[in-house]
DNA sequence: TAATTTATTGGAATCGATAACAATAAATAT
DNA sequence: ATATTTATTGTTATCGATTCCAATAAATTA
């Protein structure tokens, strides 16, 4: 009754700590703190009655506290290239369900593609003091990764394959879903085809080496994949209507444009749209990633699938594993296959080429 | 030089602590303490001396101390309802922008729609220490509001007007939105207009308020506009197709769906051509949000557009201010309004109905 | 009965910072 | 020359937990 009174009276956030807790118990911090971390050796009444005051004052450790004395905060970071891509934040929703099902928590950085941010914020999460980050680079300094890895810090990176010794990451392979689509197109009859995409960033230099190679096998030439940097704006933003109409004006009968991912391949029908030709009757268009909007748009985009939520999904889970069992060093790295999902913006090119049809 | 030498040697993530500074500089902890805070009243020449080792070390005061002592840990606490839906994780870019420029850190959790999952979010984030947090939740609990500021923790509500005192938020203007939606359908002829949306959540409650009352005030009749329950699956997830299906088999001759979001929007424009109808021939939808992609699927989407990097940008600048400030108990409620964004989803109809056309 | 284990508990140091208060030396006023 | 201010710095307690080590009481063994 008297505590029910003192609660009411109570008007500001004041928090319990574990001295109050021991007091009220009769007994030391050191027990209350033993009948916390679950069980020690604790007399069984002890046990019981602190864990009734615990209960009856709502009491929970400071994480702050705990944190301070034991050199762990139960929370990773995540560096994000960008949360508002579609493919970022499945990425960021399975890293966040991965890590709450094991008590952690996430902070969460957005780089914006930006390099610069992206060191400045692996700072700040370093300084911050999480057990260990998550990082969704798109065009990292080697020297970054290194400098992290030497000084032991705990770190994955997602979907970037960097094979150097004591760097972990998940990655889907971009190689092989490359050669997917660049196969794909090859068996639709094309030849010309396009590579769009930022060969800076890493993935898409993957991708772009599976693209080539696979035209090798094919003994396909191709030639003048290279994006004139007049269209490259700062912060390597494509001006894709530039792009199309310069791809268009050079009368080099390309057929087919494979886009290094699905935003690039969306603007990519726009612009021809606009440029008075269609998709897929006049240029076969495919991306890569099958983020949710390309089996919406006007043409349903053919492209190549990724497992987003399971590549953040296992990068926490490994990261947490690292956590857990600081000793072992073994290399994780996990590749994970992607897979082409056939729409409507790739058709079939042959000998005789069909009439245009109008509506 | 030895100095170099012993950092070479060192292999193992090892912390500089302001203890060791301030051996170094020849000071106590105090003087480092203050040269760190900025400025007090430190002899220039110490001040100096202490700089100069700091930078030699890359000291970096640990935060997690810091915040025991001091009570407060430069982090905020986001409770996304959903970050894969772009509105939601446009929102979060704009809080971590705003909390980035004042150097707090952003810990995101994910409720995933779930009520339940909410309630264990704040829990976590208050646990966690965080200063304060933003709240975006979609089917608020009084209850568990009422707590949370009679407990007296900071926080702002995301798109959630709830007007009791001591709660603050941002907000879209939901009610004008439709209104203006509304109205927009009532103009173009419209008078069986349906709307779909599931009224628990609190903005589109507010949203069917505004839709309502549009109607009534230009004395348009307008009945049933209840969604079945049992095309309501777990979680409160539509059966869009089912509804429509419902919808067009009732023979109540709707020309119009106002649909509750852009999500709800798109579903519903493929349901409708699933059933061989055709959008906005023979129904016109609006949708609300302006995401994305409602300018991409086939028929662009007419809808409601709101700010919602302003949305989480305002919320987290408030919220900080109320953290820098903790005295000041003045109301901080911010309402936005949002705009019409006219595509092709909607069509005129008139006295006489135009007959089908077929490509 | 004395000696040794075992079970249970507490004291005090510690993590890395901040802050109230005290202390000293130099500068100024009387 | 003495008293009082001012500038600068240090001492120590504290934030809220954990943990090493010691202490006590009870149980077991010799």
């Amino acid at each position: 009754m008297v505590s029910m009174l003192e609660n009411s009276k109570k008007t500001s956030f004041e928090k319990v700590t574990i001295k109050e807790i021991a007091e009220l118990a009769g007994v030391s911090r050191t027990t209350v703190s033993r009948v916390l971390s679950g069980s020690d050796f604790v007399n069984k009444n002890t046990r019981d009655r602190v864990l009734e005051i615990i209960e009856e004052k709502e009491y929970k450790p400071s994480i702050i506290a705990q944190s301070l004395r034991t050199n762990r905060t139960r929370t990773i970071g995540l560096v994000l290239a960008d949360i508002e891509n579609p493919f970022y934040s499945r990425v960021a929703k399975g890293v966040i369900d991965a890590a709450e099902a094991k008590n952690y928590n996430v902070i969460l950085c957005n780089s914006n593609n930006d390099i610069n941010l992206e060191e400045r914020d692996i700072r700040t999460l370093t300084e911050r003091g999480v057990d260990g980050f998550l990082l969704t680079t798109v065009e990292l300094k080697m020297k970054t990764i290194e400098n992290l890895r030497d000084k032991g810090f705990p770190f994955m990176l997602i979907d970037c394959k960097l094979d150097i010794p004591g760097v972990n990451y998940v990655v889907n392979d971009d190689y092989y879903g490359a050669e997917l689509a660049t196969e794909y197109l090859i068996n639709l009859g094309h030849k010309k085809i396009f590579f769009l995409g930022n060969r800076k960033l890493l993935s898409l230099r993957e991708r772009f080496r599976g693209f080539k190679d696979t035209l090798k096998r094919y003994e396909i030439n191709n030639t003048g994949n290279f994006v004139p940097t007049k269209f490259i704006k700062t912060g390597g933003i494509y001006d894709i209507e530039g792009i199309i109409r310069y791809l268009l004006s050079r009368q080099e009968n390309i057929t087919a444009i494979f886009a290094g991912n699905d935003y690039l391949a969306v603007k990519s029908i726009e612009a021809i749209n606009n440029n008075g030709l269609k998709v897929p009757e006049d240029i076969s268009v495919i991306g890569y990633d099958n983020i949710k909007i390309s089996s919406m748009i006007k043409v349903p985009l053919t492209t190549i699938r990724q497992p987003k939520y399971l590549l953040g999904k296992l990068a926490a889970e490994q990261l947490l594993e690292i956590l857990e069992n600081k000793s072992d060093k073994k290399a994780r790295r996990v590749i994970l296959r992607p897979e082409l999902v056939t729409r409507q913006s790739c058709r079939r090119i042959g000998i005789q080429k069909l009439e245009e049809r109008r509506c």
